[in-house]
DNA sequence: TTGCATTAGTTAACACTGTTAACCAGAAAT
DNA sequence: ATTTCTGGTTAACAGTGTTAACTAATGCAA
């Protein structure tokens, strides 16, 4: 087999991100992956415990990329208030640009969740921990002043959250420019967290 | 038959609503809902056109809910920010205190509600329609100064959204008190508009 | 070189899914 | 008295995830 082809494994990884951004989770089938990886659906189960086990890695891909991006533009800044901001610019960049990637991540509720091992499901929570540490950091420093930094983490990326996914959704009010949108509400966020707990 | 038994149909709402809930979408069949009415699974086709129509009449009961439980709560209040607070502080508690609705509004997610019709579609942005008006209210009167208000209560609403979904989800940090976290959270929220938006 | 184990795939089957077409009993209407 | 409507049923179809049993090819040890 010439080492130039790419393996099934692979190829049923990118299959079925394409099909499941493609189609939605409800129409993905086994078969359908099956059929145009040419070759039969059992096997998939070769290199897949399961229908879930795939998504699973499917998500787990996905993440993975979304945490080293963002570590990757925001690790090389040295100043605090300069990776604060790197941070929550990437986590938005990446969501904009990776549409099938960043939607795998939230597209599969708990149902197929289930029984996602909690082991993997820590490093869910990788980038998020990054945007902890850096505003405890600049809390150390003096810059900031918050409480629960914890909170407020978690209170910024839900708010990214709701940026991303309304533009991916399309669900954007016909009123505003999309580019626009994303500039101006990424600006809210980081102005309405900033002049709150900045330090003066 | 006696009126004072609840229609099939509402005993199949109710039924699917329980069964969304506990089991998650992937493993809700229409066999097992008739099976817990009593009655044949070709029978819900009687009052539903097919499992999407009835997830979708489910998800609009649910926003209907949702809606006028904030109107009831917000509308009273003359005060322009007393009633962007209630709007707020009301969409959380209904989220916490009714996790079956809620989750249904965002569980199911595009796949299903590829064709779900534009019409009823606007009705689920009637509460957000709401804290739009009121944010630009609250402009007119010359008690906040915020150039987008449709931007603005797009991210205020993610973020709420973001809090209610991690509680829920019980994703919170095991570090974090439940309720704690919520009143705190909100509190940024709020705060956090207000500490950059309010003319001093 | 023979024999064995592993790898990578297949075929056939099972139980379950959403959905439809055809039917049927009883009530209401003409 | 007969038609039409209402609220349900039974039987079937095509498609689903998954498994057990099989095959063909490769690699390795004797």
């Amino acid at each position: 087999m010439s080492e130039e082809e790419v393996s099934l494994r692979e190829k049923i990884l990118d299959i079925s991100r394409h099909l499941m951004f493609e189609e939605g989770y409800k129409s993905l089938s086994m078969r359908k992956i099956a059929k145009q990886a040419d070759v039969t659906a059992t096997s998939i189960y070769l290199y897949f415990e399961n229908k879930d086990h795939l998504l699973h890695t499917l998500i787990e891909e996905s993440v993975e990329d979304l945490s080293r991006f963002i570590e990757e533009k925001s690790l090389p800044k040295a100043d605090t208030l300069e990776r604060f901001k790197a941070i929550i610019t990437g986590y938005v960049e990446f969501g904009i640009n990776n549409p099938e990637k960043y939607e795998i991540i939230y597209m599969v509720r708990p149902d197929a969740m289930a029984r996602y091992p909690k082991e993997k499901f820590r490093k869910t929570r990788r980038c998020y921990e990054l945007l902890v540490e850096t505003i405890e950091q600049g809390v150390a420093q003096g810059l900031m002043e918050v409480e629960k930094p914890v909170v407020a983490a978690y209170s910024i990326w839900a708010q990214l959250h709701g940026i991303v996914s309304v533009v991916l959704g399309k669900r954007l009010d016909s009123r505003i420019g999309e580019q626009q949108f994303i500039e101006e509400s990424v600006e809210l966020v980081i102005q309405g967290f900033l002049s709150r707990a900045t330090v003066p």
